[in-house]
RNA sequence: CGGGAUGUAGCGCAGUCUGGUAGCGCACCUGCUUCGGGAGCAGGGGGUCGCACGUUCAAAUCGUGUCAUCCCGACCA
């Protein structure tokens, strides 16, 4: 490709609404273009590498045993109202009706259509099982798009989906799609890790995410230092604790005037913020509440407490309904002498604690020597907070965690029979007794892996493309291009080479100054580059050279040739 | 939806407080020079100042409303 015949828009300024640096890079490549909140032209250039992640989304999932087929983005709303998600959805639904008045909606996800076709189509046991996927843009009318393509409102998702006789045969399809993300992420080069999580809204027994390390992630994870654990930090389970022995000293009531946080109470009684009790109240947000106990130093996981009572919401509770259930303002908050009925559920952490602080609710009050079952009892103990760098980990001896921040891209579910029951999803065993179908569901954001890949592969000049995401493998700079007739025909026979090895390359016959251009190769971020012209071309070199950084080389134009070639194989596994 | 901010040329911004000729840099067009890390000089084109209503002799500037965009929180690939 010419870069003169080739369309690369790029800027100088950084977008001024363009907050991390995947968005800021790719606008200013000249990749994407907004066209309004959340919403995104693919300019040619983006376009490329989205076609090449998705190229190799492909070969996996074909290789898993998958099924390519291709579902509406526009869908009936009788179907959202079978699978009782119209109601649920909420507004992240954009519905709308046709002119003859019959509502629809933008597919946010395909369980609803997909498992109509599967109830449809699958009929026996001897048809399973059976995955399908497709490669298709999706509309979530996200509360709030951000960062470019990695949180947009339309986005292009590979969904799978799998049909299984039973759990059992289940799991297998889930070990296939495992397997298969595992081994798309180590192809497009990334630094990645597969974590336990919890599975939200879409339901369903267990699930993994794939997240793609990066420092401007959104999402904490924590991963042993010394097993294969690892895990969002929403699912990451604490370590249940030895029961404490008893406590030694009485209950006593102390003066802690204006020492409201667990840190100042702690330097006001000069002792560790770890012998003290942090006591929240939260609320389902529709009536009930309940009172929650972490150590001082921990922090409450609102999801696990959430999962743990089985409500559908989680907030804190105000200040008003604090003053009900305790009779004190926040601040002063404790476990002893709760007025009204309130469920007090004590981190797995607490009930290894004696002799520890709590709150009086009383303002300016606080209580010493406390112990849990003589001074006060417990709903139940669970494991409700948040974990943290250094703790122990849950599935082996002696290992630690640590903790990193990841992009999701990637996100599989055990399904189970939620969907095919509500849809009445059925086939027929050896018996001819009619079974519930078991599923599975399976995405990738296409968009929001190539922006992570930007995340954790750039610097101050630009992107740093892994080879088998790059727009274009090698640049052909051309030095003076329209007036050094020998230079341009010899970096044209190195790009036709180049092509002819199955190698893509970038020809930048531009009239424009040498610097000019290697700022704009630099800033798409191809990965290899050749550059042909000046004093280098009567020695008969060129100079070779690796956008990831190194030594610039002087080498034959057959050299150079098959240097670019060679990188290409090793990184893309074979040229097609 | 709550809190904060911003809308002025394709992009980045100044001008708004204190009402009176709409400006700067980049990009774009023409010419000359230049040519290995986003060149220099000269000339040029391009703006209903987000939109609406109001105040005023006069509004980018003041007021009200509205829309959009961005940032912080709850959702998710």
């Amino acid at each position: 490709m010419r870069y003169s015949s080739f369309f690369i828009p790029t800027l100088k300024e950084t977008p001024s609404d363009a907050e991390v640096v995947s968005h800021q890079l790719m606008m200013r490549a000249g990749m994407i273009r907004k066209i309004a909140a959340g919403i995104y032209t693919y300019m040619p250039l983006g376009l490329r590498s989205i076609r090449k992640f998705e190229q190799i989304v492909r070969e996996e999932m074909n290789r898993a045993g998958a099924i390519e087929l291709l579902m509406p983005g526009v869908q009936p709303a009788e179907l959202w109202i079978e699978s009782r998600r119209w109601a649920q959805y909420g507004k992240e639904l954009l519905r709308f009706k046709d002119r003859k008045e019959n509502e629809f909606c933008l597919g946010p996800t395909h369980e609803e259509v997909i498992t109509d076709l599967a109830r449809r189509e699958v009929k026996s046991y001897r048809q399973m099982p059976i995955n399908f996927y497709q490669i298709q843009t999706k509309f979530r009318d996200e509360i709030r798009p951000r960062f470019g393509l990695m949180r947009g409102r339309e986005f292009i998702m590979k969904d799978a989906y799998s049909f299984d006789v039973d759990s059992s045969a289940a799991d297998l399809s889930y070990d296939k799609m495992y397997q298969a993300y595992n081994r798309i992420f180590e192809r497009c080069g990334l630094n990645f890790r597969a974590v336990e999580a919890d599975t939200g809204s879409i339901g369903g027994s267990a699930s993994h995410e794939f997240m793609v390390l990066a420092s401007s992630g959104e999402d904490a994870i924590v991963s042993c230092n010394a097993c294969r654990y690892a895990a969002n930090v929403e699912k990451a389970e604490g370590v249940r604790q030895q029961q404490a022995a008893a406590g030694q000293q009485p209950l006593t009531k102390v003066a802690t005037p204006g020492q409201k946080t667990i840190a100042e109470v702690a330097e006001f009684l000069n002792r560790p913020q770890a012998t003290l009790i942090k006591t929240l109240i939260c609320s389902d947000g529709a009536g009930q509440f309940a009172m929650a106990l972490v150590q001082g130093d921990h922090e409450l996981n609102e999801l696990k407490l959430k999962n743990c009572l089985g409500w559908d919401e989680i907030r804190m509770a105000t200040d008003e309904e604090i003053l009900r259930f305790t009779g004190s303002p926040p601040g002063f908050l404790g476990p002893i002498g709760l007025k009204g009925d309130l469920a007090v559920v004590a981190d797995y952490a607490v009930s290894g604690m004696t002799d520890v602080v709590v709150g009086a609710n009383e303002t300016d009050q606080h209580y010493t020597g406390v112990n849990i079952g003589r001074d006060f009892t417990v709903t139940r103990t669970a494991d409700i907070r948040l974990v943290g760098a250094g703790d122990p980990c849950p599935r082996c001896q002696g290992g630690t965690l640590e903790v990193w921040r990841g992009i999701e891209v990637g996100h599989v579910f055990k399904l189970g029979t939620k969907y095919s029951k509500a849809m009445n999803a059925s086939y027929l065993d050896k018996d001819g007794k009619e079974q519930v179908i078991f599923m599975g569901c399976y995405g990738i954001g296409i968009g929001r892996t190539v922006a992570a890949a930007i995340e954790q592969n750039h610097d101050e000049n630009g992107v740093i493309w892994p080879l088998p995401l790059a727009p274009f493998h090698c640049s052909v700079v051309v030095i003076n291009a329209q007036k050094d007739e020998a230079a341009l025909a010899l970096g044209q026979q190195l790009h036709d080479q180049l092509e002819a090895a199955g190698v893509e390359a970038l020809l930048d016959d531009r009239d424009e100054r040498p610097g000019f251009k290697f700022k704009d190769h630099d800033l798409i971020g191809i990965p290899l580059r050749i550059v042909v012209g000046g004093k280098n071309l009567a020695d008969g070199k060129v100079e070779f050279k690796l956008r990831s950084g190194g030594a610039m080389e002087l080498v034959t134009p057959d050299e150079a040739v098959a240097r670019v070639t060679a990188a290409v194989r090793a990184a893309c596994g074979g040229v097609r």
